[in-house]
DNA sequence: CTGAAAGCGCTTACAG
DNA sequence: CTGAAAGCGCTTACAG
């Protein structure tokens, strides 16, 4: 059996209520009390049952985290940023992910309950699909949840996110200003997906500034894998468009490897960009050009508000905070020449 | 104020204990006794308090899991795989990480410390380079440890790895029998690092089946970085060696890049391969050729283990798991030609 | 089949 | 400066 507070107090010849004093340096207590306890406890090399600790205190030092998946390229960079936060005070991380399950919901419900069972004081999490009927309930948790990736603007809670539609703004401007080009292939995303949505925004909207008329044969679904742009590669290139912006890096490299069967020559090729910046991205040849989410600042942005609601700040109004996006400016555009050609 | 088990109790015009029963499906509750009772319950939308229920039933329910980093390419496998098992008894995973601290001390302080603490049931470490001494306390504790990424074999713990030995002496077998290579550099890490030493033991110990002469003038270090690999890329050149192995993908990339730079055409370079099968192994151009290890599948076995060990297997023997590594044959070895050339 | 009571290991007013 | 007591929200023998 591990050592109590009990056994530490009938030790030492004081109360229980002394010996929480002294661990807590919370209260008055004399220096010598202090000191015979502490001989105990460090003797006994006791710890404090966090359970129990939790349990009167009310809270779990724990922040829960939730994440779409674990392959993707970027998603340890989140918890990265979230992580060096939460150390500063002393706080744990519970991760669940998305891949734990075939059906969405039943994680939705199940990180719900860790609040419910107050597993942890928090959460935060990263689930651009949940609708917002879900989402407003867990506005309506007593406890701080932050959501990843998106925004809800209609629901008072606090978000973090990357602005996609000003991400792909911002390719569409490089593609049009640095390098002219007008006739611009978009390849979409999953048509149910948020940031497929978003990035498909900033194209349409860049176009429309630009007043370059919309063209919906210019638009093709490459679902977000890499298979679906091979599939769609050829049609893409019959079009003959001057760029291809693939909404995401998978899609881009699948139009590049399709290209390369095709018999184009690195310097025939159409410029063929990305979103992503997947850790692959700066290897392959071209190296692509590309838009860069900062992960790492939305997970240490998460994390902060997070902490910031836990010591006090519940009451504030929430916030939507969205951060910059970059574009990554490589080869696959056609700025550089590629030293492998 | 939440609703308690009290308050349902007093609602139904039961006792707490009846309420508990029903709730946890024990003892004997009469068909309309729990009805009664979970009307309520439901109506209430109750969820019991995980920190009470824990500390009554002596248990968290949660599994600490402790990673090097988050960067690394394969560590989210591991962590899928812990998931898979975790999330079918319904067990949480705690999180975290090396990077989170400067001073690796303060992170095992600080594992040690979540299972004294009783904040998780147990743990899954990967922490190749502590010291014998600090596993041994560990192997000490009332609760599971599961080491991950090396063996300990003098010590009673649990573990599961990859034989790294085993995986670069497959990968020299590949250069040796399938290539005919007979002069081959070997590029090693860091001089304190476990699975450096591991992979470095797998290319002497072959050489020596193979009756060929070790050669120290063919051993470099690139301190498992890119750089580092850059740094010496240039004297292996000069060394004229038939292949290269580097013994992680970074490096090989280094040195495939310094080669480029030099002028070396993909079919006048010399055989390069690496070890780890990071992300863009496969995109980069030559294809590299390199050793997987098994991560999802690390992941997955601790997390059976622990989970084997919590439901009372916590008094058999010790075992240490070792997987099987495997070679991937790609380009850089000089097997295939690369259609991108 | 059900309830009263003790217990899990701490914290925290309240008195003194 | 310190202690007795109640409380956090459950579970679990023990009786009946």
């Amino acid at each position: 059996m591990r050592i109590t507070i009990a056994k530490i107090a009938e030790l030492a010849g004081v109360s229980k209520a002394t010996v929480s004093r002294v661990l807590n340096n919370s209260g008055y207590v004399a220096e010598n009390t202090r000191e015979k306890v502490m001989k105990i406890v460090r003797e006994f090399n006791f710890v404090p049952d966090a359970r129990a600790v939790n349990l009167s205190k009310s809270m779990t030092r724990t922040i829960g985290l939730v994440l779409p998946s674990t392959s993707g390229p970027f998603y340890m960079e989140v918890i990265r940023g979230i992580e060096d936060i939460l150390s500063i005070d002393g706080y744990y991380m519970l991760l669940m992910t998305f891949e734990a399950s075939r059906d969405k919901n039943e994680i939705r419900r199940k990180y719900r309950s860790l609040l419910e069972e107050k597993r942890v004081d928090g959460l935060i999490i990263f689930d651009p699909e949940a609708d917002e009927a879900f989402v407003q309930q867990m506005a309506k948790a007593k406890k701080p949840c932050v959501y990843l990736g998106r925004e809800y603007l209609k629901i008072p809670i606090d978000s973090v996110s990357a602005d996609n539609v000003t991400g792909s703004r911002l390719m569409m401007l490089h593609l049009l200003e640095a390098h002219g080009f007008k006739k611009i292939v978009f390849v979409r995303g999953p048509l149910d997906s948020y940031h497929a949505l978003e990035r498909f925004k900033g194209y349409r909207k860049t176009l429309t500034e630009w007043g370059i008329q919309y063209d919906e044969s210019l638009v093709f679904c490459g679902n977000f894998t890499r298979e679906g742009a091979e599939m769609v590669a050829q049609s893409i290139f019959s079009a003959k468009p001057e760029a291809i912006f693939a909404s995401n890096d998978e899609m881009a490299l699948g139009i590049i490897h399709r290209a390369k069967q095709l018999g184009y020559s690195l310097s025939e090729m159409p410029a063929i960009v990305g979103f992503d910046d997947a850790p692959w991205a700066e290897h392959i040849n071209p190296a692509l050009t590309t838009v860069r989410q900062p992960m790492y600042d939305i997970g240490r942005t998460a994390a902060k508000i997070i902490m910031d609601r836990l010591s006090g700040g519940s009451h504030r109004t929430p916030m939507k905070v969205k951060l910059h996006t970059n574009v990554i400016i490589r080869e696959s555009c056609g700025c550089y020449k590629s030293i492998f050609e």
